[in-house]
DNA sequence: CAATTGACTTTGGCAAAGCAAAGTTAATTA
DNA sequence: TAATTAACTTTGCTTTGCCAAAGTCAATTG
């Protein structure tokens, strides 16, 4: 079995790899993804590659093999579906559970995480939106656009919500931005580099505008009209 | 902080210390106890008698400082709350739950098990009887016997089962001696050594004989007679 | 084309925990 | 009292992960 250094190595390839499947994540970006320095790293993914879980080009930098992959899924799921139960079942706020689920997703078990799965009847999305892999270790593909390219005015809801750390959360909760939430984007501001937001229903969410780089955490995705 | 190798020496320190409080816990039991060869486990208490967790004297034995006590309570609400946890929100097994609480010990935050407390309304004992130390590290004392020294024919309720096992507790199981089951003891024989139980309900609990060494297994409390 | 720079890798060292095997103690047996 | 034995301690070595600092490479820049 992988340690859960490891476990959290192949976490942070999967969820720091490059849009473009065929590059390699740099050992910079996975050093700081992981928190350690560049040399251990380097000597970290060396072994996690003797163990085929990567593929490791020197110099040019890191990539999933298929079965590093299903691990990295494997453990991505189990930190979602803690991440809903901490939420849902046991009445903790989301800007706390992250933290936690980043300790308790190397310790439940197997058998323990069908449990949760099925008291939260088998959900498709953790708490932050972020969807939440199937046992068979399958991604559901939303297609999202951020609040920086969605198109002006169309109505859309919050699909997710790309920074999760407990200090973002809190402000996300109080303008009501929360998956699920609908908006339109009324305008930008390239000159003052801001997003303006607008409620669909009023009164549920606040209109508020914000800087280019806080609208790029937001993932939306676009209202389907019923016909 | 103290890290899980040394929450986990303390717990056992704490566990199997002898019941004359004037004994030392030998290093041969610990290391058994703990599952580490002696001279780890020598070594390892050391290390933790430098940070005046325990108190060790070389060829006697080990024994917890007060600060020690408080930390192995600590670690033993936290088992004990995640095992009721486990049964009653989530749904396992009670014969599964001893195994899993044993990772998830070492890693759920103080807030989260406040909150676990709070949804189990504060209880006082876990699945198998054992009881739950407070917040603040206290442990109330039941007077309980084994079902060997019990007195004969009296109505007693099974208080605490403790072997916790997977195999044990799925025979505690089948002959219905849950925490709570009445019955009086009927006889022992100390030819055979084996003690015989009869149900004070019938029907709810099977009429059982067992070993000596089995029935050592179960604490029993009187029954108080209602007036 | 050399020099500089930034990113990456290598090397050597450290701390935590563990085991195996050799060495001590102390209690028991003869 | 001497020999044996069981229990404990010491010693030396291993593994896993980490860091710091020194070394390399390659992509600019002058």
């Amino acid at each position: 079995m992988a340690s859960r250094t490891i476990e959290n190595y192949l976490k942070q390839i999967y969820l720091s790899r490059p849009a473009d499947e065929t590059q390699w994540l740099t050992m910079g970006k996975l050093s700081t993804a992981v928190g350690v320095t560049p040399g251990t790293a380097t000597s970290m993914v060396r072994a996690i590659s003797d163990a085929h879980l990567v593929e490791y080009e020197p110099r040019a930098g890191v990539r999933l093999t298929p079965a590093g992959e299903q691990l990295a899924l494997h453990v991505l799921r189990r930190h979602r579906l803690i991440e809903l139960l901490l939420v849902q079942v046991l009445g903790l706020d989301w800007s706390e559970v992250h933290e936690e689920a980043e300790e308790l997703e190397h310790v439940v078990s197997d058998r323990l995480l069908a449990r949760i799965d099925e008291i939260l009847h088998h959900p498709a999305f953790d708490p932050h939106g972020d969807p939440i892999p199937t046992a068979g270790g399958v991604v559901r593909r939303q297609d999202c656009c951020t609040l920086l390219d969605c198109p002006l005015g169309e109505p859309t809801s919050i699909a997710r919500i790309l920074d999760q750390s407990a200090e973002f959360l809190q402000y996300v909760n109080q303008c009501g931005l929360l998956p699920g939430a609908e908006i339109r984007v009324a305008s930008r501001n390239h000159q003052a580099q801001t997003v303006e937001l607008m409620a669909i229903k009023p009164g549920e969410t606040q209109v508020e505008a914000m800087s280019f780089s806080v609208a790029e955490k937001f993932l939306v995705q676009l209202n389907e009209r019923k016909k």
